[in-house]
DNA sequence: CATTTATTGGCACCGTCTGCCATTAAGCGC
DNA sequence: GCGCTTAATGGCAGACGGTGCCAATAAATG
């Protein structure tokens, strides 16, 4: 009815910014996965994660609904980041040259510290699978910007078979590249390793085209 | 040193056998997961579906690491159902239609009970995060089997990257056109709704070799 | 029946996570 | 500065998830 924002004199404590919250959340995340890593997920208590940080066991809990949703916040700033590259993605270009062209400032837009942290996520859900959920979630949201790009690339409506199945097989690429990155990364993130995840991911994306054996290609033919 | 099973006079009770032991959490799996439709995840206790299976609370967590891990035995049931069909996928036959083929025998084999319970617990995954890391912990199974017959078909080595990536990506097709029919059956399973399952299927690996944007084919060329 | 071993149930206990309330912090007008 | 209002925090009790330990029972052998 009224405007938007008038009629609204505010009185009281303002709610922090939203942006405030995020890095508070984002300080607690790279103690708990710093935990994690050292000694696992199950010997990491929320109080242990709480006090490293600085605050109560009370409104740790109060941040993160779960004890694995910790790592939600480190790898949400990562696959953002990816998705802005993604979205980005001129119409004339192969995906493939896209990337080669805007990967590296993506690995310098974020700290070596907090690469090494995904990383040491991403290897933890190998055997952590408290934590394989929570990688999963946010992966899955990066599997829908990447169907909206499609369907506007390909003028489908967004929920398309086609462009699903596209997006969820390209993020099956991404998946197993990254993977295979942190294994390889397991001792110590250098720069080689980071450009070898772009050629991974390189790689990948051509196994995809391959089709080995889904479709009567021109091999079978 | 010995002989293998000689030397064993075994005295005492003997272990329960494998299948009895599979057949006990079958049919907590069962209670469980129709508890869990009823009244959500969250609102459902061990204690509960320990009862329902007329066993104490302690021998149910015996049984089950995690609550969520309820869900397997059943899941597990089907998934391996359809591992058996991939595997049985003769070389000179289009997968499409070997399942065409194949896909009635496979839900002949299971009570349609069993059936509406696991599209019940695919529909629960959509909401309940807890529920979603068990389903994708046995559909990463599935890959894996899918990965093993890729490979041999296509003479490469079980870890190739393309022999993963494909892997991945036919893993994703069945995710996708699985979870079109969960919600589909969501009032009711029918004949045709499974019927239905088999084309989206067929439909999703179609959509697969279509391949949008990943490379320069004949629409971009 | 006595013996041996596997399973079961009961109990105590720690960690996860929530609801509730008192306390403190941050803004406002005065 | 002082109230006043609202948001964030911390502390406490408590339900639930899950494990270790031990006693009781079940199923085999002789």
């Amino acid at each position: 009815m009224t405007d938007v924002a008038t009629e609204k004199p505010r009185r009281g404590r303002p709610p922090v910014s939203d942006e405030q919250r995020q890095r508070q959340r984002l300080d607690l995340s790279r103690h708990a996965v710093r935990l994690f890593a050292e000694q696992g997920v199950a010997a990491t208590s929320g109080e242990q994660i709480a006090q490293a940080a600085g605050v109560s066991e009370r409104t740790f809990w109060r941040h993160f609904p779960h004890k694995e949703s910790c790592v939600e916040p480190l790898l949400t700033k990562m696959v953002d980041a990816f998705c802005a590259v993604v979205r980005a993605w001129p119409r004339e270009l192969e995906l493939i040259d896209h990337l080669r062209e805007a990967y590296s400032p993506l690995l310098d837009a974020a700290s070596d510290e907090d690469i090494e942290a995904v990383l040491a996520v991403v290897r933890l859900t190998q055997g952590e699978r408290a934590l394989r959920a929570a990688y999963l979630m946010v992966r899955e949201r990066a599997e829908d910007v990447l169907a909206d790009v499609l369907a506007e690339r390909a003028g489908l409506p967004r929920n398309a078979i086609e462009v699903r199945v596209q997006a969820a097989a390209m993020s099956a690429v991404l998946k197993v590249a990254t993977d295979d990155v942190a294994r390889a990364a397991a001792d110590g993130v250098t720069r080689e390793t980071l450009e070898g995840h772009r050629e991974q991911i390189a790689d990948a994306l051509r196994g995809l085209s391959q089709v080995l054996v889904a479709r009567p290609g021109p091999l079978a033919r």
